[in-house]
DNA sequence: TAAATAGATACCGACGGTCGGTATCAAAAG
DNA sequence: CTTTTGATACCGACCGTCGGTATCTATTTA
């Protein structure tokens, strides 16, 4: 009667499930017995593989951090270098990470997603969000590098992976000691991102919503 | 009657079944018609599951670059410094790469192989290789940096998956830019890891056995 | 306008085939 | 006789298919 309706479901309770099992160690049998009364066809109508469902549920989950994003490189009042420190920022000021994270998630152990997270960054964090950000900071004179790209890139693989507390776990101290790092690996490739109140929240988040 | 070099020949055949199709895409059977004469049987034998085969499989890939890293670290006439250079260098320097790289393989867009390279970086490459010769650089003055577990950690992140070319496709003007501003942010951090000449070597290398 | 028809869309659930893994057995080694 | 090595038959879980049904929508017809 109302498919997006039944649609939203299967993609929703394969998400909880990807994240609190894996998506090797989820069954299509799984979703099925947590979706009350949908059957098997009804999720092969809507999806063709599991692979697809799996995309799905990436997506949804990326798309919270994309409106996140948008409205930080939309917004006419900051320079560039400012709408960078927001992005980075957005991990702790984000509410949708805290949903995210506070799962005492093992998804980031996940081969599967690890992958989806690398191949985002590559094709569309960095062309479409960060990287124009970097040249409109090059422009406006906040940031001063010859390589906004890759500056891009780098900083994202290492926000993403290296700092995510998922992939690589630290203890609070190492996780301020790799801030402090970073900060000023950036602030001397031309890019002043990361203030110590940003290192502060960043790690008071990790302690308190990472387990 | 020979059971290691059994053992061998599994792993061995698994490997390239592994970096051709992919490990989901291997089934057990595949690797059994491979091996000519040997069994179901003998290889659950041998191990106790595929998944330990996979590790076995990255066991014995990663040994190569082992092996090139211990005789580097090991070297008493090296500053840190060095080390470190021939270390990053290793990329185009190692044979063994050669024969991984050259298979055309999409070893590293399966999803439990960019995994294990993770894990590796964080688990066995900085921890036995890589920050104990930062900590040597430091002390003998070759390198200048606070942080040297983080320089090591960022700089494997970096190299191994960003500068990957199987994982990070880039166009040969790409990489060069990759590897020059690396070398700048290196330089700024302390360590001047990245010559001129490295990374022309590094992109000719990329140019020259990877499609 | 209202009923009839047709076709698309949503859904059901049994079944097929693949595959990882196990149980059992036999031969050889020690 | 015990342990190692390996062969064969088999199990159960799982993904995805397929024939079929119900429901909804749009068009035609009376």
């Amino acid at each position: 009667k109302f498919p997006e309706e039944t649609l939203r479901r299967i993609v929703d309770e394969a998400t909880g499930l990807f994240i609190q099992k894996g998506y090797e160690n989820t069954s299509i049998q799984d979703i099925i017995d947590r979706l009350g009364g949908l059957s098997k066809g009804a999720i092969y109508h809507h999806f063709k593989s599991k692979e697809e469902i799996f995309q799905a549920v990436c997506r949804k989950i990326g798309e919270e951090n994309i409106a996140y994003f948008d409205k930080i490189r939309d917004d006419d009042k900051l320079s560039g270098l400012e709408k960078l420190r927001q992005m980075v920022a957005s991990f702790y000021a984000n509410p949708g990470n805290l949903a995210l994270f506070s799962l005492s998630s093992k998804i980031m152990q996940d081969p599967k997603f690890l992958m989806d997270q690398v191949y985002e960054i590559f094709n569309l964090s960095v062309p479409f969000y960060v990287q124009p950000v970097v040249e409109q900071g090059v422009a406006d004179g906040s940031i001063k590098t010859a390589y906004p790209k890759e500056l891009a890139e780098s900083l994202l693989i290492l926000t993403n992976i290296w700092l995510n507390p998922l992939i690589a776990k630290s203890a609070p101290e190492e996780m301020r000691r790799k801030l402090e790092f970073l900060s000023l690996l950036l602030k001397d490739a031309g890019a002043d991102i990361i203030s110590d109140d940003t290192i502060q929240k960043y790690v008071e988040f990790c302690n308190n919503h990472i387990i």
